[in-house]
DNA sequence: CCGCCGATCAACCTTTCGGACGATGCGCGG
DNA sequence: CCGCGCATCGTCCGAAAGGTTGATCGGCGG
């Protein structure tokens, strides 16, 4: 019998993922927890599970679900497969660094995510199909040719922020938000900040 | 007895959502379908339903859920209420004026879900509460008071034009581009083109 | 008719950006 | 070990953007 912990700060999600585990004979749901504290909470409590379902924008949203997985990982040797509605290849990445066994989309099949389940017990990776293809696809095209801090820039850039703002809401000074934009411009062939914007969301680069 | 059906393209959501519609005693999911011909197959059928919960971004992306929203109500009287994981204000609007009885998010408590499945089979409205607060926050700022001249500057913005080239678009000179723009930030409360570009692309005004 | 608004332009000034240097430290792979 | 990419910061300068004020002109409605 697997035991699996849901974490997930959506009520309705944590139902739908409940009755997915629930009506699979060989595993079961032995806590629900809503937020990234509550969780860490009850494993440090001696809460023991095989497996955790964790949303990738569980708890605080800045902190992606990266910070969560890489605490539950560090701390308690728990598998953690990532379940997401969404999420750009960077999430992927971010939480398999952290340590994920495994990501996979919220509109995966059922079967799926119940064989995820079982490989992330037994200690195996586990990839949704069309994570896995996103991961290739991407190898396939270095089409980030932007490193993570460039990234970064990029989508404060596209939210609107000026440098300024970027520079103290990344504890940087502005001349390195203004290099990395320039650094940005260079690789895209933009002109701008605003033309950079444009084309990162043509490309869905956000 | 409330009919229910489900339509949505993610089975743990469904799931979700089954869950917390059977655990409430005076209603029950009567149908779940995961695509938009499907359910107005169903209904064309003879399907009968109190309530139609349905995902936004049901079926094809880029219909939205606006378009299927506008097919069922308009073929048949069901009441649509709409629940996404996320959506920009225009996504919100775009549902309601299709005729969506309601419009929340996942994240919003059962209870909030139940009653809103309430009102929508009584034929109220019924907003989730953050929905509420962000349509009374768009309507303090009112965007649409944008002369046909300036969505047109704004439009180029956001696509990463700079004053310049804007001006020998329009056969204008940059004095008035830059007049033009003024206006555009005092109206939409923002700072700079990229902050003005960002609004415009969340309020759907592109 | 006169006032208001939208569109057009101008001059002036301040702030912000962007480009072009250089410089440091760090980690990773040849 | 040494190079290279990444991230960090700095300076200088010119260009672009934004704010302010003020002006002309054309419609549209009271």
């Amino acid at each position: 019998m697997i035991d699996v912990v849901l974490a997930d700060d959506h009520p309705v999600v944590r139902a739908g993922l409940r009755a997915v585990v629930d009506t699979q004979p060989d595993m079961r749901v032995v806590h629900e927890t809503s937020t990234a504290e509550d969780l860490l909470a009850w494993l440090d409590g001696g809460g023991r599970a095989d497996v955790i379902l964790l949303d990738l924008r569980f708890g605080d949203a800045r902190m992606g679900g990266a910070a969560a997985t890489g605490a539950v990982v560090r701390r308690h040797r728990t598998p953690v497969l990532v379940v997401t509605t969404y999420g750009t290849d960077a999430d992927i990445l971010a939480a398999i660094e952290a340590g994920a066994t495994g990501y996979l989309l919220k509109d995966a099949p059922t079967e799926e995510l119940a064989r995820a389940v079982r490989s992330a017990a037994a200690g195996e990776v586990a990839l949704g199909a069309d994570v896995q293809r996103r991961l290739l696809s991407r190898l396939r095209t270095p089409a980030e040719n932007l490193s993570g801090r460039e990234l970064e820039v990029l989508r404060l850039v596209a939210a609107g922020r000026s440098n300024d703002a970027i520079a103290r809401e990344l504890f940087v000074s502005v001349a390195t938000v203004k290099s990395h934009l320039a650094h940005i411009n260079t690789k895209l062939g933009t002109q701008s900040r605003t033309e950079a914007a444009a084309v990162a969301r043509d490309r869905g680069m956000l």
